[in-house]
RNA sequence: GGAGGGGUACCAAAGCGGUCAAAUGGGGCGGGCUGUAAACCCGUUGACUUCGGUCUUCGAAGGUUCGAAUCCUUCCCCCUCCA
């Protein structure tokens, strides 16, 4: 028998917490249903930290189910004082408008369109937040909140037991957040809400609401935050985050991200973002663990860029680094010949590469000897970067350290 | 509003008149080992440099001094206790 969608979430391990899971099991066989993931909209794009989301959504497509994708338009200007520290920094109109817009794009590579049953409904809650009025509201949703709850919440106690300042306006974010799902549930007939395990508190309190606001029961649903064995958060690197976009990150760049992907964490990615059915995934899982990374990046940004960049940052991977040529996907920086007639030195060049921008630490590079240019180790920091360095397609193949690897074209 | 404590580099945290571009740890970067992994080892970690040095940093602005992260004044921010 065919699992169910909980059942394949759980086995996908993208589970953490449920508020009903019987109930819900039960529900999800019965008929199909809508859910929704609000998404923050503080960036232009999205990094790999939302990709289990996203993941989540699919997978409801793929038992049927439709996804609403919430981009916060109106949460986005308040913050989610979650897991923050600090209060942040606060958009300004335009930038969240523009954000949505873009993120949207990313959503209609990962969700299919086609079917009317599962295509994702975009919402933006700016369109009910933006016109809620304050004794309404708070004579209708406020009632239902108690202070003494709110206080409770993980998200405000951390805050006040480090003594750090909540403003009035982040306070309110949980309500507002609740309030989303009320407003879903009623014009969409939302039945569930699903997020990181950080959203938890948010949407219990969703599921509450609507409970005593409308007497129905809906349900919350949690994944569990990766964080990786060297405690950084999924998806931040120290050089950026890792976008799912071509214009913040190359397709060969994302593939390497996968590919660099600890041992521990390969057969859970597998399941958690690739397409592979768990019964190949438990087929394959024996294989030599750097054929499985492969896997992992091919399937991983195949699903992303498409089948042709993903086999062709794979190729370029082998070429790079098992065969030590110059990739034929290797980010490709170009150089005017007028450069080279002003004597660019190889301190120039890496500048001018953005692969490092302060020439300090350029030269402690080449000093240790991390620079190469054809594989050969750079000892000159002065060296002159000469038309005889370009090969037969008027390139070569500059390195930093054992992993930047990029081609510089004479044009 | 009153009384104390504090703001140091990416983070944590020493320094409390010269020897401070600033100990130490973490992180990062580079090298080694390996498998583009983990662990481990070594080096490095403000900018610029003709590699001699030069310039800018210790919450902000002034001042004292031959000389300040270190002392003084004012201001800003954070914390602890009291009201």
């Amino acid at each position: 028998m065919k699992d169910s969608y909980l059942s394949e979430f759980k086995k996908r391990e993208y589970f953490n917490q449920c508020t009903n899971s019987d109930e819900l099991e039960k529900l999800m066989n019965q008929k199909k249903i809508k859910a929704y993931i609000g998404f923050d909209c503080t960036a232009p794009s999205l990094h790999v930290g939302s990709l289990l989301q996203i993941m989540c959504l699919r997978l409801l497509q793929k038992h049927g189910h439709q996804p609403i994708v919430l981009l916060g338009g109106g949460t986005t200007r308040i913050g989610d004082p979650s897991g923050k520290d600090e209060t942040r920094k606060i958009l300004s109109e335009k930038e969240i408008e523009r954000n949505i817009k873009n993120i949207q794009k990313i959503f209609k590579i990962y969700l299919k369109t086609s079917n009317p049953k599962t295509k994702p409904i975009f919402v933006n809650n700016y369109k009910w937040l933006g016109k809620l009025n304050y004794i309404k509201f708070l004579r209708e949703i406020g009632k239902h909140f108690t202070i003494n709850k709110m206080l409770n919440f993980e998200s405000v106690k951390l805050r006040l037991e480090r003594e750090q300042s909540l403003s009035y306006m982040e306070f309110n974010y949980m309500i507002l957040q609740a309030y989303d799902f009320l407003e879903l549930n009623k014009n969409k007939n939302c039945l569930m809400q699903i997020g990181g395990s950080d959203q938890w508190g948010n949407i219990v309190n969703g599921v509450d609401l609507i409970k005593r606001h409308s007497g129905k029961q809906v349900f919350g649903l949690t994944t569990p935050l990766i964080t990786l064995a060297s405690g950084s958060k999924m998806g931040k690197t120290e050089k950026g985050a890792v976008w799912l976009e071509k214009k913040f990150l190359s397709p060969y760049d994302y593939w390497q991200y996968w590919r660099n992907t600890d041992d521990r964490y390969v057969i859970k990615f597998l399941k958690m973002y690739t397409d592979l059915s768990l019964e190949k995934i438990e087929e394959i899982k024996n294989k030599d663990i750097n054929e499985l990374k492969k896997i992992l990046a091919s399937e991983c940004t195949k699903m992303l860029h498409g089948v042709n960049e993903a086999k062709l940052s794979e190729k370029t991977a082998i070429q790079t680094f098992s065969e030590k040529s110059t990739g034929d996907g290797l980010p490709v920086i170009q150089i005017k010949q007028s450069e080279i007639e002003k004597n660019l030195d190889i301190i120039n060049l890496i500048l001018l590469s953005k692969l490092e921008n302060s020439k300090s630490e350029i030269r402690r590079i080449i000093r240790n000897k991390g620079v190469k240019i054809n594989n050969s180790t750079i000892e000159d920091e002065k060296l002159l970067i000469l038309n005889s360095f370009f090969e037969k397609d008027k390139s070569f193949k500059l390195s930093l350290g054992k992993k930047r690897h990029v081609k510089v074209k004479l044009i």
